[in-house]
DNA sequence: TGTACATCAGTGAACGCGCGTTCACTGATGTAC
DNA sequence: TGTACATCAGTGAACGCGCGTTCACTGATGTAC
């Protein structure tokens, strides 16, 4: 099998791109802000050792704090990694919202947009993105990221049923809406693993995903 | 949102049923077949506890056997995963055979009755699944399991190719494969989520996949 | 058929490890007077 | 402006725990003679 595009072919037309290195050190004996810059180790820690390579001591070095400090915060570790997810989907929704912007309404291109920033977090923040939908659901079973996800797929409705030209979510719309959500989110994973693999091969992303567009939205 | 289906809308048409009770304790000194053992454990406890749940002293525990059995037969904790994985791999393409058994070659209904196994496979054992898919990859970094996931979609990629009146798996067959196997990828791990979450509302499954189908396919 | 023996699957005790969390504490900071 | 004090973010040592793995061992089994 063949499909994985070359790291330009991702990265560039996905705009991935290196994290700016955040603060994270506490320079005096009070830190400043050792909420968010917990948050901040234990997103980099789930980005480079994966969603179950976190651990709060390792956040604690990152931070250069004493383990005992993230206390002070949230109540446990499943805290955390909450926080930290919240913040990655708040980001994920920001970017959507400026992924769109200057597209016409009602136009597939704003659909095609959306998906392609889907994914393009998917790649950019695996761990974060993995750690929302890649089953450890039961250990972060939280209702605000359930209802943050939903509010997001509102979000895509919303513009399906421009699409679409209806004004309203209706059955119809939330179907086809479900499909497209359904293909981006299981070529997040796909293209996830794959990339992993390090297999050769291309596929043209942005034609995947208007195309797919096109067929549904039609 | 109201993305989930009655637990009869789900099981019934997907025929997800409960697994035989299999044989895992020994009765004498020797177990018999520890290995199968071990992998049928592992396989439970992953199902019942989440990827991440599994222990080798649990495993242990379940078979009914000293921790230091299993070292015996596997080289380490990653090895009894992996070849749990494998084993259910090796069902799940059994499975997804038997699906199409019956349906004439080249019908779309072919293609809807592997996504629908597909799907259904996920939601039966999502912790095999989601040990396959969900990112745990990096940890389960084996070219057995790589070879496994291939070889599957070299089987619907055929079935791709006679729907679209092909004979050989052209690069249209694998865009056209692609965009498959991504949305019922993606199908089956929204549908996984939603479950969990107990939320209400109803989709018509069959109809879904096979509109999907019939749109990806014309 | 009976016996000696090689094989090796399973034992059970022990190990070192890193983890999440608690505890009484300390010391920097902001504010009231 | 200077001082006393309340607040509370961060310390660092300690805990109990379950884990993966190792070790020298034991005892059931199959086979050669």
């Amino acid at each position: 099998m063949v499909w994985i595009m070359t790291e330009q072919k991702i990265s560039a037309p996905l705009g991935i791109t290196q994290d700016p290195a955040k603060p994270l050190k506490k320079e005096g004996y009070h830190h400043g802000d050792l909420r968010a810059g917990l948050i901040e180790a234990t997103r980099r820690l789930i980005e480079e050792k994966g969603p179950d390579g976190f651990s709060v001591s390792d956040a604690c070095r990152l931070a250069g704090v004493s383990t005992a400090a993230p206390y002070k915060h949230f109540k446990d570790r499943t805290e955390m990694m909450v926080a930290t997810v919240l913040e990655g989907m708040a980001r994920h929704r920001d970017n959507m919202q400026t992924a769109i912007a200057g597209i016409p309404e009602g136009s597939p291109d704003r659909i095609t947009a959306l998906g392609k920033e889907y994914v393009g977090f998917a790649l950019r923040e695996p761990g974060i993105f993995r750690l929302k939908f890649g089953g450890f659901s039961d250990r972060l079973d939280d209702d605000r990221l359930q209802q943050a996800g939903e509010a997001t797929f509102t979000r895509v409705l919303e513009e399906v049923a421009k699409c679409l030209g209806e004004t309203d979510v209706t059955p119809e719309v939330q179907r086809r809406g479900f499909m497209l959500w359904s293909f981006v989110h299981g070529l997040s994973f796909i293209l996830h693993d794959q990339k992993l693999s390090k297999m050769g091969g291309e596929i043209d992303l942005d034609f995947l995903l208007s195309d797919v567009a096109r067929r549904i939205l039609s």
